[in-house]
DNA sequence: GTTGTTGTTTACAACTCTGTAAACTATAAT
DNA sequence: ATTATAGTTTACAGAGTTGTAAACAACAAC
């Protein structure tokens, strides 16, 4: 049982955002200890300084790295409805919002936004909104990109909103936890969000559009 | 000049949830530290102690009274909705949400919930649903309970979407953060709501309705 | 005025957490 | 083998936090 003491500096890396993810889902973002998270991954703290620098470089790191990692799956999920068939969207829809509203995942990535680290998330955003719009365009091609901006917004805003709210406005507005019931809440949300890109009712008015600039 | 030194206990306990409030707002809910409302209420810390019996204590003494007011103020502009003219319908519904996002007060609600203060947020959740569904069927009779419980639903999660996730989120899909923009996101948010009582586009579907059980 | 109650403060204890310093150790290169 | 590099640990310092204990001070009751 020749135990390897010493890591290369990616395996060690690894290993302790490993920890850190575990962890910040375990305790949210504001109870991360840098002991904890050396703990779960089996080292003494000082080793994640070396490694990341400060508890803050910790953060950041980890954010970056759950940020890339939801937004692949995001616009994978998305890419896949562009190319379901029409009477697939709905499912297919429904899909990209599991995929966006992920039980356990999605939170660390949340949590570390609301503690301030920083990330990439504007790029990540964007390529999102414009997957989006595309999926509108195969369903109506009259679609109004700023009411696709705007849908991104409701439905981002409601998925950060259900992960820190956690089950706290569900259990209020009588809804239970389990997993049905909130599948079948993303299952109207598609369909809903289909609706609006199939009749597109609304537009954003005048100038009201985000500015496009950089 | 003669300072006054004692306060009644009331007038105690009102100024350190103004110390708190206000502290909160600034920093947050994790970062919310005794001797920083102390120093702002001036006086020494251990006075909240004293009258709170812990952080704790004072953290949800102040969700609580921020709960009330919350949604006394809510509640108020749906009833005035409900009664304004049918050509106001917008006008007043977009009040409503103007109220339930408000700038800076509604963060320290939302944000002293997440760090899991007790309050008594189910009755006032459901204070809202009903007033909201009278609202509904004053636009059209016909429309679904379940209905009107995702929608509150779906705009709560919006709501504590925006408040956790400050400029962060508007920053990256292209919004200001000015207050024009943020304006008109709410107006066409009422828009949309009220489209979606008029032609009442969904329903939901078979036994998916919350449980309404108390 | 004296006494009791209670708001208030000072001083302190105990704890937790991050980050530092120096020593130790495994691995690779020469 | 020796040496250099870098991953890892132990021990510790320093700051900041909540909560406690005891004394002080204002106000009310009698």
């Amino acid at each position: 049982m020749a135990k390897k003491t010493h890591n290369s500096p990616e395996e060690a890396r690894a290993a302790i955002l490993d920890a850190a993810e575990e962890t910040v889902f375990q305790v949210g973002p504001a109870g991360l200890r840098i002991s904890a998270v050396a703990k779960k991954a089996g080292m003494a703290h000082p080793n994640i300084i070396h490694h990341f620098g400060s508890r803050e470089g910790l953060i950041n790191a980890l954010a970056e790295r759950v940020g890339e990692r939801a937004t692949e799956r995001i616009t994978n999920a998305i890419s896949e409805a562009l190319n379901a068939p029409e009477q697939d969207k709905v499912a297919a829809l429904t899909h990209v919002l599991d995929t966006a509203y992920p039980g356990d995942e999605g939170r660390v990535a949340v949590w570390l936004h609301l503690s301030g680290a920083e990330s990439s998330l504007k790029p990540n955003m964007q390529r999102i909104v414009e997957l989006s719009h595309e999926l509108r365009k195969s369903i109506n091609d009259e679609v109004d990109f700023g009411v696709t901006n705007r849908l991104v917004m409701l439905v981002t805003l409601a998925l950060v909103g259900e992960v820190v709210s956690g089950a706290g406005i569900k259990d209020a507005l009588g809804f239970g936890s389990e997993e049905s019931n909130r599948a079948h809440f993303r299952q109207w949300l598609a369909e809903i969000l289909l609706k609006l890109s199939d009749e597109e009712l609304l537009t954003t008015g005048g100038n009201n559009n985000p500015t496009s600039d950089n």
